[in-house]
DNA sequence: ACTGTTTGGACAACCACGTTGACGATCGTA
DNA sequence: TACGATCGTCAACGTGGTTGTCCAAACAGT
């Protein structure tokens, strides 16, 4: 018998990512703090994404996280004294600042993936592995691709 | 033929779920502009949940929220200001205050549930129906029940 | 080569939202 | 009645964001 659909209040599917979001990146924090990283802040990780290996500055940073070049620098700023990133001078344009990552800022990067994989398979073993990776293409399919820039070079393996 | 399981890097996840949120919350407040409530932030929309029909205390709704009683404190100053909260005395405690929703704060909320129903048919109309509750049936798997305390009276109809 | 425009970074002021610590007033109870 | 727990509030602070302003450097056109 087809299960009839029950009322699916408005507030329960933002609610719900919100809390799935939250739970990853609280269980990611963690456990970051266990590995030698407890300053790591939730927003620290997706700038130091955003950074790349490549480095970046902070107006094209701002750009890509969707803020202003003022709050990037700020954001920027703060990594730097923590010793996961590093300004440099761009002997090309003598208005640009590079920023880098230092290996600090690598080792950060790096286990926060590590994490991340683990909990994903977390959630497939409860879920079944079908079923997260449906919700990451209906996810994908749902948000518009520009947010978070998710197509920036170094993101995602991309 | 079985399509291959495509590498799916950590960073995915997480960043799929918050992109999805974000889309709902702007989406959501883009309209709230349009119908006559600019100044509702993302945040306030849980915080008039939160308090729900019956009225509450600071503490007790910071409680609710998982923050702590003063930044709830804070935060009901703000939505007072702007009209959707009122206080009032507790009669049977001279140390409660209590937080009710006023006219304008129930508009804002139904405006609220109505906009996400319709975003959420949005969704159903990309995913299929179907899709979409399963997102949400594996997200509240996923999810602790006490984030952002689910099971409160009046939440979700419940 | 000079000039005007655009761009990157920095500074200031401000706001939203959160924290911890302290404190007075009130309540419940031994 | 005295004491401990609780509620609201104030203060100080940190983080992450905004807008506006400004200077120095780069660039494009004459």
């Amino acid at each position: 018998m087809a299960t009839p659909e029950p009322e699916r209040p408005g507030f329960l599917l933002p609610l719900l990512l919100l809390a799935g979001f939250r739970t990853l990146i609280d269980d990611l924090h963690a456990e970051l703090a266990r590995q030698g990283h407890p300053e790591l802040r939730p927003l620290h990780g997706f700038v130091l994404q955003a950074v790349g290996a490549d480095g970046t500055t902070a107006t094209e940073l701002g750009q890509r996280l969707g803020i202003s070049k003022q709050a990037a620098g700020k954001t920027v700023d703060r990594l730097v004294a923590l010793g996961y990133l590093e300004r440099g001078d761009d002997p090309r344009d003598a208005r640009r600042k590079l920023v880098r990552t230092t290996p600090r800022g690598l080792d950060g990067l790096r286990r926060s993936a590590v994490v991340f994989d683990r909990l994903r398979q977390r959630w497939a073993a409860t879920l079944g592995p079908d079923r997260v990776t449906a919700m990451e293409d209906d996810l994908r399919a749902v948000a518009p691709a520009n947010l978070f820039r998710l197509d920036v070079p170094g993101w995602f393996g991309g």
